[in-house]
DNA sequence: GGGCAAAGTATACGAATGTATACTTTGTGG
DNA sequence: CCACAAAGTATACATTCGTATACTTTGCCC
């Protein structure tokens, strides 16, 4: 009873039959995974390809090396852009909304902050996410601003949210965690509005 | 024939005569220095060891463990106190100053937050020095506000703080690199003040 | 239906890691 | 002056890392 009709372009294929772009996809994702949970220098090529269900060698045959697979990983982690799109006046508020939602204690968000920020250490990997991130992210904020010197602008906002994002789920700060997450948002908005709300004077 | 000095590449290691403190407070400077460059995983015992002049195993036998000696690192780098201590009213003002002082492209300032930053994604490194922020800074600052929730202001407060150091100075962010000083220290200071400054009403 | 390239695996290598065990050097007190 | 403990070193061990080389398995097409 070998059934196998294998549709090639299934996105979530269980039994896989030997298909190099769904293979080379699922490494990519577990590679995002890992990066994510426990960063560049943490993760393990064995560990990654194991999690995609191959061996280590697949790695680099795909990709050609860690640092290549990472710089994907990035592109990939970054590219679902959730930016908050709507009236600019209600931004930050969207943001903040979002950010500690996402941040939340029992949210496992895969957020590309983590990524970048468990990845940061690493000199060559920290370059490869602050391209990422000026690509990805730093431009289509930066166009919703406007007033004077909006990327200076977006890269504090982006200070804030990257900030956020490392107390409360790399390092774990109390205070940060058992806030009340209505008020916090408040606080965050507030924040951001001071940077990215247009002057009204 | 005095011929061996030079393996002494350290700050002001001199010819030290065999003195357990001074090696130890060798060691322990070696290792604050080496864990705010490159984090806690990229920073090898072997190398922590040379830089202070004495090989690995002194590490061991004073510290007991690497990660024993990272928690004294975590301590040394937090005990300097220089929160900026002066009247509540400039405390903002104090913070956005120092701190854009601080992680200008041209410094390089040991700084704890770096430290911090660069073994956060180590889980147990994480930990420490997620305590070694909330004993050495947090409290302090807390202290020093008015107002309701000042432990969660304050910790908002590091966020941002964390956050402009880690886009600064780890990732390289071009528009935080190349902002005015003056106008980044205002704006940092007019987030900050959202957060710290007494609700007047 | 049989070959043949593509997909995937096995093994190994050299370097680096933290640290345990055993050794050597040296300052100092009796 | 000289032993003895303290200070410091050398070597080794067991892992883990990324990746290079060589191998085996499989789907597909003529």
């Amino acid at each position: 009873m070998e059934t196998e009709p294998p549709p090639t372009s299934g996105p979530s294929a269980a039994k896989r039959p030997r298909n190099a772009a769904a293979t080379r996809e699922a490494i990519l994702r577990s590679a995002v995974e890992a990066f994510t949970r426990v960063g560049y220098d943490g993760a393990g090529v064995r560990d990654i390809a194991k999690a995609a269900g191959v061996t280590a060698m697949l790695v680099n045959r795909y990709f050609g090396s860690k640092e290549q697979l990472f710089t994907e990983a990035v592109d990939v982690s970054f590219a679902p852009r959730t930016v908050v799109t709507g009236d600019p006046a209600a931004l930050s508020r969207d943001i903040a909304a979002a950010l500690v939602e996402r941040t939340a204690p029992e949210a496992d968000h895969l957020s590309p902050f983590l990524l970048m920020l468990r990845s940061a250490p690493n000199p060559r990997t920290a370059e490869i996410a602050r391209a990422g991130i000026e690509r990805h992210v730093e431009r289509e904020l930066a166009a919703m601003l406007t007033g004077e010197h909006t990327d200076e602008r977006t890269a504090l906002a982006l200070s804030v949210i990257a900030g956020v994002w490392l107390m409360r789920k790399v390092l774990g700060n109390t205070a940060l965690i058992e806030a009340d997450p209505e008020r916090l948002t408040r606080q965050v908005e507030a924040m951001l509005r001071v940077l990215l709300d247009p002057e009204s004077d």
